[in-house]
DNA sequence: GCAATTTATGTAAACGATTACATCACAATC
DNA sequence: GATTGTGATGTAATCGTTTACATAAATTGC
């Protein structure tokens, strides 16, 4: 069933059954009743590469994350996904397992698919290029967890930097001095290596002498957690508090931290980062460092729809708050 | 750029074009070089509406979730998409949010955009005829988390009744008697009510009488499982031992255990579902069942390649093992 | 009652690929 | 050397919409 055919039977021309279908407004009532009648009875379904070959756009839109497991993205798309349906465009999701290449050949697939937009879940370094490039072929573009101040990019992020360092000021309020810290591969991605300058500044401000023997850089995950907490408590001067840039890592420690018959807070400090809701269930229940997941899907969400809507406009850029939250996984050192 | 520009700048036909990108062997290779050299510094993109149009199919596939929250899912989806970007597809999500109308307008989408197949993750009630009606359309539908032996469609799932007749066996096995269910929705969800009526009937080849007040139906979620649990203490007989039907129940109903001041598997026995990373990390670690949430994914991905390969041919159907993983949280009754 | 405006509909040309079919050159066969 | 076969390329129709423009009919204003 096609347009054509439905404005054969009704006795119309296509424009009319596409007008009936787009902008009833446009057509008289009765007629329009009657065509989308037709279009019932036949089962019509619109065909969207059609229109958007016709239109030179697309009404999907595209999201690149590394990965979706673990909590935190999951939330970020669940609230892209929420803001997407709403507007009544379609999703076309891509995971780039951190991995350069995989990002281009999925960046490509969207383009093939001339997605509207394209939002980016925490990238990797340097793709600034690579954004400025499609925005010059009117793909729009925002980035989220990530604050890219100074550019003309559009993007929906929160502190990294200030969050980490918040984290570490309040271990540091509590008399620590040794403070590990557990954290994903900071050398290969921006917003990580922000919150390791978030930590070391907080030292610095203190005084107190950074040693890379505290510092255990990992892949994200329970299991390296466990594993990271491990090496940290096998040290000859272990730490006294231990700051893990993600729950995930942060519950992998834990459970490192009572297997090795510790106690936490009493023993050892632990603080978490990310926020996500399991970590009030930990046990003890886990400090940590909220991070706007949900509100940064949905807010970069209607960034891109502006964009879109608006045409390009100048940048649109969102430093949301990340809040520490405490709760009973850390004590002042006696 | 479109290919009759570069077939035009090439000084070839558009056809040769399209067989240059397409069919490499089809065309001599020095021109085929000469092509692909102009399309690299014209920078061309492929359209692929156009060509969708032309073949009425697309190489995207859809899938549906009903959330993407909470790891079970977030994990298929990943085995989903490493898949399906393995065959350079494109995979457009949607989350029906559980509402029958969500997923009638999702469905409407994938169609609108001709997707090669749909897979549906875990599905409601009686969505046997959507999907019938789909795969005359020539859309190729597969479901996940359900076992549909006694149909002609597609799925990759496993045994929910007999998995949650397995855990409630254990804990039969273990003496205990009252044994509090904390379970979601099972009234609108297939899978859940098959796990409903898995319990009932453990404890009916066990000689136990039915209580329906040991059983607490809720939303999933931590929270939700936190007050599960608190309901069911507050019992004037309360359980000994209670399964939880997700991790993510069972995590809230350890927390509210331990809250009360009661000991797990001490006091009360305490066993999840899912089978996720994290259900090792809690403190007792979980005994959980573990549904094969990556495996699904990627072998239902596989079926529906082969559905969308072959043509239709007869129904692929796996029933995969869910097993008991048995950990420190539960233990025998006094 | 006529011109001017508005509203409803039709006409037809795109959009950018794919592909069946036609054509042509050349090699292989007898 | 005529015939057949093979491989490379071209021709042109087609997929199902959208939309600028044309046209016709109805409404308005004076």
């Amino acid at each position: 069933m096609t347009m054509s055919r439905i404005a054969k039977i009704a006795g119309v021309s296509v424009a009319t059954v596409s007008r009936a279908l787009n902008y009833p407004e446009k057509v008289r009532p009765e007629l329009r009743n009657r065509i989308l009648e037709i279009a019932r009875q036949y089962n019509y379904v619109y065909h969207a590469a059609a229109a958007d070959l016709k239109r030179q756009k697309s009404n999907a839109i595209g999201v690149l994350f590394p990965t979706t497991i673990g909590p935190l993205f999951a939330e970020t798309l669940m609230a892209i996904q929420e803001k997407i349906q709403e507007h009544h465009m379609a999703l076309i999701v891509g995971n780039t397992m951190y991995s350069k290449a995989e990002e281009a050949r999925l960046v490509k697939q969207f383009q093939e698919r001339r997605v509207a937009g394209i939002i980016f879940t925490g990238y990797g370094l340097g793709q600034e290029n690579l954004i400025r490039n499609l925005m010059r072929q009117n793909i729009f573009c925002v980035v989220t967890y990530e604050n890219l101040e100074d550019t003309d990019i559009n993007y929906v992020g929160f502190d990294n930097f200030k969050a980490a360092y918040d984290a570490t000021n309040y271990l540091i309020s509590l008399r620590h001095k040794r403070i590990g810290l557990i954290i994903g591969p900071y050398r290969k991605m921006g917003r990580l290596l922000k919150r390791f300058k978030g930590y070391q500044q907080a030292l610095k401000d203190h005084g107190i002498q950074f040693d890379a023997a505290l510092v255990v850089s990992t892949e994200p995950g329970l299991l390296e957690g466990k594993q990271a907490m491990r090496q940290l408590l096998h040290l000859p001067e272990p730490p006294s508090a231990v700051f893990a840039v993600s729950d995930h890592l942060a519950i992998g420690a834990l459970s490192s931290i009572k297997q090795a018959g510790f106690q936490v807070p009493g023993d050892i400090s632990l603080i978490g980062f990310d926020g996500v809701e399991l970590a009030a269930y930990c046990d003890p229940p886990l400090t940590t460092v909220r991070v706007p997941a949900r509100d940064m899907g949905r807010l970069a969400t209607e960034v891109l729809m502006k964009s879109i809507n608006n045409g390009v406009k100048r940048a649109m850029q969102y430093c949301l708050d990340a809040d520490l939250i405490i709760r009973k996984s850390c004590s002042e050192l006696k």
